[in-house]
RNA sequence: GGAGGGAUGCCUGAGUGGCCGAAAGGAACAGUUUGCUAAACUGUCGUACUGGCAACGGUACCGAGGGUUCGAAUCCCUCUCUCUCCGCCA
């Protein structure tokens, strides 16, 4: 959620930067300074009525006490008369509140200068590629039916508990998938990330914290009942750790990181590119987050792109950084790196990060400040990035490591799997 | 699922209609004292909106929303959250 002071001081700026992301709506931006403006000519008025009902209020109460019940009934009588003025300005500050709210939940996040112009993916830019394309056998297969082939992962099966899109993983498939959590955790913690474990059900103010509501409640399992939503990633409840916080300076940077379960509800295309493992409702994912100092973000934004381009070339995948162009950036996002691995089997490439610099667009949300050493408040800046999801990491090692003896293992995963093929 | 408590500032916790944006203690920060540590003393010590170049003001907030009243942390209603006990249970 962007700062109406700051859109009020900066209107040509703020259509400027939409129009990055080709934003459909900037007649918004002026119904904001419009509505603001409203806003603050009521509360004057109200705040200067309320003066001077406190005032006689006061002195009414010294009146009583010294016995002077008559000249206290005369002032009764005085303020009495601003009484419906009081509640009409109160009701309208209220509805300017609301309607105020509801039109900035629908701002998208600044773009950072380096984002380029456009609409589609296609206009994504790519700001390197690493490796090469793994060279495989004429009959390789793609990872759907290398997992039928070993018996790894069973799709049907999932079907039959619950429904498309909720995979059963088997034997070494399973082993696999606690093997990468393992090692993507252990990584983490070597960068200082903290561990944490999170609820994987959140409540409608983590929700609204981190951008997911309102408007995107769809792509969210809703737990009705009670009101509950289960997380699409765990940037939810670990981000909402810190709303309502202020923080001091010299406990920034904050670094965090927790493996959850992912569930989304996603529905949406179909076909060869949601097959398999490209596409699921659950799903498994290791995320980090950092909150930090604004003068930082960028810089913490370049180092969590190279922690996840490590984790990528310790499995040894062939994978492109991109940086997204304005159309495709999240809507809470400022500046986003996607990370892909190249699938030699698919001849596609497959999204296994997004890193993300979210400036203040969350923190204003979450009210998440930290006091400086002036002494003055001030929001901070929160990014998160996986680190990494597993069901395309998974895709990329079946499909690139095939070979006539089976799966090959990455060597840094072994010590976790504890077996190099996958035979 | 049943019964009963509770929600006040960073924390503990007082406050049942005006003198309360809120006692007291603790923590934290600054200073004085001090061989060091500790202690003692003094001061500072919520957030937001708004007016002003500033100094400094105004307003709102004691879980949320509504009501009574000239005036509400305090009285009334609704809701939410939370704790304890019982039941069930990994």
């Amino acid at each position: 959620m962007l700062q109406v002071s700051y859109i009020r001081e900066n209107r040509e700026k703020v259509l400027e930067r939409l129009s990055v992301r080709n934003f459909k709506q900037p007649e918004l931006v002026d119904e904001i300074i419009n509505t603001d403006e409203e806003r603050r000519q009521v509360q004057t008025s109200l705040d200067n009525l309320s003066a001077i009902a406190n005032s006689a209020a006061k002195q009414i109460g010294d009146l009583m006490r010294n016995g002077k019940k008559e000249e206290a009934e005369v002032l009764k009588g005085q303020t009495a008369t601003n009484k419906d003025q009081h509640k009409k300005l109160s009701d309208q500050l209220a509805d300017a509140e609301v309607k105020l709210h509801s039109l900035i939940v629908q701002l998208p996040n600044l773009p950072h200068h380096l984002v380029k112009t456009g609409c589609t993916p296609e206009e994504n830019e790519t700001v390197l590629v690493h490796g090469d394309p793994a060279v495989l056998s004429e009959n390789a297969l793609p990872h759907w039916e290398l997992a039928a082939k070993y018996d790894i992962i069973d799709f049907e099966l999932g079907v039959k508990i619950t429904g498309a899109g909720f995979p059963v993983y088997k034997g070494k498939g399973a082993k696999l998938q606690r093997a990468l959590i393992n090692f993507f955790l252990d990584r983490a913690t070597e960068q200082g990330y903290k561990e944490m474990q999170v609820p994987l059900l959140v409540n409608e103010a983590s929700g609204f914290g981190t951008g997911q509501l309102p408007d995107k409640e769809g792509q969210m399992y809703h737990a009705g009942v009670d009101n509950l939503f289960l997380i699409p990633t765990a940037e939810v409840p670990v981000t909402n750790l810190y709303r309502d916080v202020i923080l001091k300076e010299e406990e920034l940077p904050i670094k965090n990181t927790a493996y959850t379960p992912c569930f989304r509800r996603e529905a949406g295309s179909y076909g060869a590119h949601v097959r398999g493992l490209n596409r699921l409702h659950q799903f498994d994912k290791v995320e980090v987050v950092q909150v930090v100092h604004p003068d930082k973000s960028y810089e913490v934004l370049e180092e969590m792109s190279s922690y996840v381009q490590l984790l990528l070339q310790q499995l040894g995948l062939h994978y492109r950084v991109l940086r997204l162009c304005g159309g495709d950036l999240g809507f809470t996002s400022a500046m986003t790196y996607d990370m892909e691995v190249w699938s030699a089997a698919q001849q596609r490439w497959l999204e296994v990060s997004s890193v993300s610099n979210f400036e203040t667009y969350q923190s204003n949300r979450l009210k998440l400040r930290f006091k400086g050493s002036t002494g003055k408040t001030q929001l901070a800046h929160t990014l998160n990035g996986s680190a990494l999801a597993l069901p395309r990491i998974v895709a990329s090692i079946l499909e690139n490591n095939q070979t006539e003896k089976g799966i090959k293992i990455p060597e840094a995963l072994v010590h976790y799997t504890g077996f190099d093929y996958i035979s």
